[in-house]
RNA sequence: CACCGAUGUAGUUUGGU
């Protein structure tokens, strides 16, 4: 299985699902650690029926799932809310939730909730089921709270088109001195853009500047839109032609 | 006691059917 796994993990990023799924096969029993991995493999190929299924099957197996596993589960489950919101112009009201709802379950009566990354998934799968309260208690009960977990935070608002609420937790991860990264940046000026607030762009702006952020495309690019959406077109032209002088 | 295979979030904009 030492051997095997990453043989595995190696045809799923390759995208062969089927010869993954023959190593794991072979492997007869396999470990938590190959089943893991075979999750992971169709989550790579976007199979997050295949996923669940397999995860089904588990205990059935005599396996038990640890964190790891639960992280594959909730990004699967994420998946497939995604999909279901697809087809449904927006509105998830699919299985997914109830999906969520049972695999948080068992991973709270495993004992593995307050583990960091777990937790992160879980906030980033509720999310993605339109369950913004569950969103929130998960990250409100996350007690050690790194620069990812805050951005799944953000990026939960964003995906459920929460602005306002984005910017009223920037000021409680300023409170808490709480380090950001560009993928912050990025969610909350798209928070800007989204509740148009001009003074707000330009507090980031400073911001950006202070954390020299300025020449990541990603961020600038965002804050010129931001901007834009604001009405305050002479700010994003200063701005933009900043960015072509040379330092 | 050490080592070891699976390892969490998000990221410019716009249009068409």
């Amino acid at each position: 299985a030492l051997v095997c796994t990453p043989l595995l993990s190696m045809y799923a990023k390759c995208g062969c699902i089927i010869e993954a799924e023959d190593v794991f096969c072979s492997l007869f029993h396999g470990d938590v650690v190959t089943w893991t991995a075979m999750l992971s493999a169709y989550i790579e190929r976007y199979q997050a029926e295949n996923a669940l299924r397999l995860f089904g099957l588990m205990p059935r197996h005599g396996m038990s799932p640890n964190q790891l596993t639960f992280l594959c589960a909730f990004q699967a489950c994420g998946m497939l809310a995604d999909a279901e919101a697809v087809i449904k112009n927006g509105v998830t009201t699919g299985i997914s939730l109830h999906i969520g709802h049972a695999l948080h379950t068992d991973s709270t009566l495993r004992g593995l909730v307050s583990d960091k990354h777990v937790g992160t998934a879980t906030l980033s799968m509720y999310a993605k089921c339109s369950a913004m309260e569950e969103s929130e208690s998960v990250f409100d009960a996350l007690v050690q709270r790194d620069t990812v977990a805050w951005n799944a935070m953000f990026s939960a608002y964003m995906e459920l088109r929460q602005g306002e609420r984005a910017l009223l937790l920037y000021r409680e991860m300023q409170q808490q001195h709480a380090t950001m990264d560009d993928g912050t940046m990025v969610c909350l000026l798209q928070a800007c853009r989204e509740v148009g607030i001009s003074e707000t762009t330009r507090q980031l702006h400073f911001g950006v500047v202070c954390a020299k952020f300025e020449q990541i495309p990603s961020v600038s690019s965002t804050l010129i839109d931001a901007y834009g959406e604001c009405g305050d077109m002479v700010d994003a032209r200063t701005y933009f032609d900043e960015l072509c002088e040379p330092d």
